[in-house]
DNA sequence: AGCGATGACTGGAACGTTCTAAATTCGTCA
DNA sequence: TGACGAATTTAGAACGTTCCAGTCATCGCT
């Protein structure tokens, strides 16, 4: 162990390269490189003394370096728009259990729905030379946002929400036939003037949504009342909001259809305020299938949507491209169903399947 | 503008460097770095050239190779234990924001609670050049698991969680000083046999937590009776086995504080099926104050802990420890308070203040 | 006019890997 | 006993920045 003794009790010791480790096992450090790699072309026992040497000098790997010679990082970078909602929380634990299982290593970064920040958040990412993109884009993303990605060849995949007019791949819920079922379900309780409520018109996803309930109320030959589509945020407020529109109608909604599980609360909360309950008077189905839904009183009926799923969907489209080199922009679309709990009326309370 | 025409339609476009910007705004890549670095020493007239140039060819910044000259990453890690769990989501949000701010990218690593992941997410971050670390860390980490950062001289900030016997900075909620707030409250409602249910011996918070709630006993001369102390796992299942648990006591509780909020919920139900209801015959508080402990009916009186704050606290002393490069292992304790709502009996159902 | 000081800019050596191409070793076969 | 090919190993040039140590003007003074 001739090694330079001053550089032992440095005060910022110097960082154990690859060169120190080649050194140690009296190797090159092509050799070490190539351990490194797990490369089979390296004779067993040469790795083992490699390996030793690594782990007496505690030398860690550094990945900077490493991507700046080949070009391909290990790192992936993730946005989402609110991180601190559960229902995108899942689908980032979701992604990132996909790209971990794989060893690429996600930098994920929240944009609180705005887009300024959004975009200074795809400009850090395209500066860590991240090698894949999942996205779920905040309220009012233009195409352009993404426009440098795609201009260097990095994979790019939308979840949750889709962006109009962009050629990118995405995994979305099935939006439209969950809300037709949803409806489908009010229709079969005997409601007629269902509303659809909450969320705005310029997300994906109310788009969506408000089309499947059209739809369905157009098969069963109710006609569709503009007055029962009323926008609001996708909040509780929101919902608090909206429900009380409808019921101020002249021909009032007896039920309604809410764009996610948050503005259904509100909208039940609403409810009471008006002396009415959901379940009982109303019926409420909202979308999403978050925790709670299934612990409120009354327990929501409602859609769900697999986050966690989605996420993983996504992740492993990213995989592909990244793997293939080749970019594509499939659409996956991914199942939903109700779960029907008490908030139409359908079912009286009871012990709910969170006992069992 | 005579460079090499070949590269213009390459299929894999050589990237554009600093190098490129330099030859096109006619000064030298050294003058091109201090530009992108905002030095005062570049005239301004020079600087707008070069930013001109740097539009013009679409160049984006490699921080990985700045990083490997200059050894000081811009990326900051955070480790999160569950990322699912909202409360630990607005403390990844509370920490990520601060971080932005200052210009520093946050790799997100989610642990699930396994210390073996967390050791295989460690090790990427170390990789990764890292230049600070806020770590909640996972049930039964060993200080050893980071000794790796210590050694490297990379600053270490525990959040939420401490661990025994490490000399780490760290940023948790008054755990105590909640639980004997939670307690006296309990007491002064008439309840004596008080129970302490959730959580495991093995996790700061619950130590805490139950040394605050035993301190408050022993201040109004309550004895504090070791079967009403009952560990569970810290999730809704756990709360119904812990209540079903101090129920079937000889001498049973009439009131328990909850490790958490998410017991406190299984707590409640745990309740009902025992024929009680939380705020008319049994009195239950909880320790968070998530989302749904005022949506929840009753509304759960909780000790509200301000998770985004704790996070920004977090960030910001990973931050002086970065921009001072020295590490400190300052302790901080951030304040909580009761939240007093309906699951204790002391006030009734009324419009709570969501609606206003 | 000559001097040093200041300001603006620059050339080249790092940084720690990977990759290419070539060198070395080794076993086998004629 | 060479020669040949396969199996290992290696030297050295990238990769795109930053930083050090200048260089070259320019300017204010005497």
């Amino acid at each position: 162990m001739a090694t330079d003794p001053s550089r032992r009790m440095a005060k910022h010791r110097r960082k154990v390269t690859i060169i120190d480790v080649a050194r140690t096992a009296g190797v090159s450090k092509s050799t070490v490189s190539l351990v490194l790699q797990g490369s089979p072309r390296v004779r067993p026992a040469t790795a083992e003394k490699v390996r030793a040497a690594i782990h007496r000098l505690g030398y860690v790997y550094n990945r900077g370096a490493a991507n700046l010679r080949s070009a391909h990082s290990n790192v992936v970078g993730m946005v989402i728009n609110d991180l601190a909602n559960p229902f995108f929380a899942e689908l980032a634990v979701g992604i990132e259990s996909v790209f971990r299982a794989s060893g690429l290593v996600s930098l994920i970064a929240h944009t609180a729905e705005s887009p300024n920040r959004q975009a200074d958040v795809l400009k850090a990412m395209r500066e860590q030379a991240v090698c894949g993109l999942i996205i779920c884009p905040a309220r009012g993303t233009d195409a352009s946002a993404l426009s440098g990605f795609a201009r260097a060849g990095t994979p790019v995949v939308l979840a949750m929400r889709r962006i109009p007019g962009s050629r990118l791949a995405s995994v979305v819920p099935d939006n439209a036939r969950g809300a037709a079922e949803a409806v489908r379900h009010l229709l079969s309780l005997g409601h007629r003037r269902i509303a659809f409520v909450g969320g705005h018109d310029d997300m994906s996803a109310q788009r969506d949504r408000c089309r499947g309930y059209a739809n369905a109320l157009a098969e069963a030959g109710v006609p569709v009342d503009p007055a029962l589509i009323v926008e609001s945020p996708p909040t509780r407020d929101g919902g608090i909001a909206a429900i009380g529109a409808v019921l101020a109608l002249d021909d009032p909604a007896d039920a309604a259809l809410c764009f996610n599980d948050v503005v259904a609360f509100g909208a039940m909360l609403g409810l009471r305020h008006h002396g009415r309950e959901a379940g009982r008077d109303f019926g409420i189905v909202g979308f999403d299938d978050v925790r709670e839904a299934g612990e409120h009183v009354p327990a929501l009926t409602t859609v769900a949507v697999d986050s966690a799923g989605i996420g993983a969907r996504a992740a492993q489209a990213a995989l592909r491209m990244i793997e293939s080199d080749r970019i594509s922009a499939e659409e996956q679309t991914t199942s939903v169903h109700l779960v029907v709990r008490e908030s139409c009326g359908a079912r009286t309370r009871g012990i709910g399947r969170e006992i069992a």
